[in-house]
DNA sequence: TCTAAACATGAGTAATCCTCACATTTGCAA
DNA sequence: TTGCAAATGTGAGGATTACTCATGTTTAGA
């Protein structure tokens, strides 16, 4: 007798810390962990990450690492939305005083190219973004990080072309932000001379949505 | 003392049937097993499905499961490899005789319909192509058959654009290609009506850039 | 009918995530 | 300073699950 019941499409909600390290010590060896699980991706990739070596490599014991993460994807979560929070910065950064197409296309292709030398020469965010698609918690900080990232975007196009219909400004730019991540993550699972080519190309392919009309 | 060479980085081969079924007994039960696993991936998802659930729907024994499929990914893997055998002849017979702009823009309208409405259908297709970043064999997999599939644009627009450069169409199409593949992901994950919007965007993007000069 | 190869079985192995009962440390109020 | 509750630390062990293998059964063909 099973459930015949899908569980699994309900919203699987993100695991936050079990408990925040409320002590300066406690607040060390969470940091221990996260530098010791960040070296074992690098390595290995998150999916051969095992706790048990976590926990070894930061000094801690297993239950330790268990008191602060509820489970082994908590630990990738963390150090993903580490990510998120500098690369969102850096974007609101370089669009803010975007105010013509030529300031548009060159903030625009050095962000893609910022980005994609991130992929390349971090494999930490490498692994982790990959395994996006089939974490369901992962996939929703993707796309909430990718919506953020698009609005910046967004304010850029009303800008410079106020007579738009404002949800198909919204649209294209929460469009050509997805693709640019899933162009980068392509160029980068290529050999390094199509990827370039590749994400040339999508560079061509967005600024060219991006400034129609 | 432990390794501290990445073994992953290598290329992890595709693991093929461990014995190809040779009586007519044994294909039908290979048959049965996939089917199981089909029905377990749509109710549950692939990484919820459990290799002795399989076995019991399927009403063979977990041996009997090991002797066909090397692992479990293979289980996947098999059924991924008949939906890319599938659509590679719907997609080929779309783009073949497409001979002016207007046609290319009508074929593949109608292409990414139909992309977009199988991953609405059915939940195993998508649900195995959600985990294909992850898994090493499936994303040479899904790599292989987008490239198979761009060259049929690829021949389209080198008929329609013969004096574009070669290589740049074929860049083009490869990444039009990948791109669709990931406009589809994205839209099924958000709500209908937005999905629906950027699967319109994507098609005004792409054929923007197919059709351009 | 006989035999070798193909096929079938399922209890057992190994690996790994995670828990929990108990020990220790810390911050702070009396 | 002292006492104590809350926070933190520990690691053996429970639970799950992919996968193996020794052994038995069925099939095809000579």
């Amino acid at each position: 007798m099973e459930d015949t019941a899908a569980p699994v499409s309900s919203q699987e909600q993100i695991a936050s810390p079990r408990r925040a390290p409320s002590q300066q010590r406690s607040r060390e060896r969470v940091e221990r962990m996260l530098a010791a699980a960040s070296a074992l991706i690098a390595e290995q990739g998150s999916d051969a990450m095992r706790m048990g070596e976590v926990a070894e490599r930061a000094g801690v014991s297993i239950g330790s690492l268990y008191q602060f993460f509820p489970d082994k994807r908590a630990v990738v979560w963390a150090l993903a939305e580490r990510y998120t929070a500098e690369s969102q910065a850096c974007i609101s950064a370089a669009l803010a005083d975007v105010g013509d197409a030529e300031g548009l296309r060159q903030a625009f292709s050095e962000l893609v190219d910022i980005y994609y030398g991130l992929f390349l020469a971090e494999p930490v965010m490498r692994d982790i973004w990959s395994g996006t698609q089939a974490d369901k918690a992962l996939r929703q900080l993707e796309l909430a990080d990718s919506r953020a990232n698009a609005e910046f975007l967004t304010a850029v196009l009303k800008r410079l072309r106020p007579a738009a219909d404002p949800t198909a400004l919204e649209t294209t730019a929460f469009l050509v932000w997805q693709m640019g991540e899933a162009a980068v993550r392509l160029a980068i699972s290529v050999d390094r001379q199509e990827g370039d080519r590749l994400v040339s190309a999508y560079k061509r392919m967005a600024l060219r949505e991006l400034l129609a009309e």
